[in-house]
DNA sequence: TGAATAGTTGAGCAACTATTCATATAAATG
DNA sequence: CATTTATATGAATAGTTGCTCAACTATTCA
């Protein structure tokens, strides 16, 4: 399978947005349904601010979608692709 | 899906290993079938050396296994995962 | 055995990343 | 309007990563 330089950098980028913790713990938290980003901190023992940035990289990579309803911000999965690439990475780690 | 720490953990570090152009083309050409350091390297105008670093990774995630030939090492994919997580990844970033 | 070839490894450095802290914005409340 | 609450953002910093270079190991071949 042939890449163009671009499509390399591309797909680097997406796995990036899951290369930490924390982001995978965001994730996974997010596959049962939307929370607001102070219930995110809370439930990772994050501060306010860190989920904040955490959010803004999912978000430009169109992995997670925000919906403002106030003063919160409700942060969901912006597709499938995620809960897939998700479970297929946990099929890896468990028997790989 | 609640995420015990240590897989958060081991999830992070298994996308990390795909999070870097010159890794994701590593494995777009091993999709093709298996490799030298040297011709991988050639192919991807990068020195052997940074070639070997980045498969030591590759191999640590087990997500490619090194055959020795005499004095050349031929590396190739290690599991259908890795394909799967490729092709994934490619799905969400040409209509995502 | 000695020279050449293929690959690995460790140190060092530049570039990047994740967090914290302080501040800013925006919406609700009094 | 002033205050409080929820989130976002920029700067600073500590830690990580990917490359190069030099040195090393292992194998082949003369």
């Amino acid at each position: 399978m042939k890449l163009t330089e671009l499509k390399a950098i591309q797909l680097a980028e997406l796995f990036s947005a899951l290369s930490d913790a924390s982001r995978v713990r965001i994730i996974s938290l997010l596959i049962e349904g939307e929370m607001s980003v102070s219930a995110l901190a809370e439930d990772l023992k994050m501060t306010e601010s860190a989920v904040s940035h955490q959010l803004r990289g999912l978000r430009q990579m169109h992995l997670v979608r925000a919906r403002k309803a106030g003063r919160q911000v409700f942060y969901s999965l912006d597709d499938d692709h995620v809960y897939r690439l998700f479970s297929l990475g946990l099929d890896h780690i468990q028997h790989g």
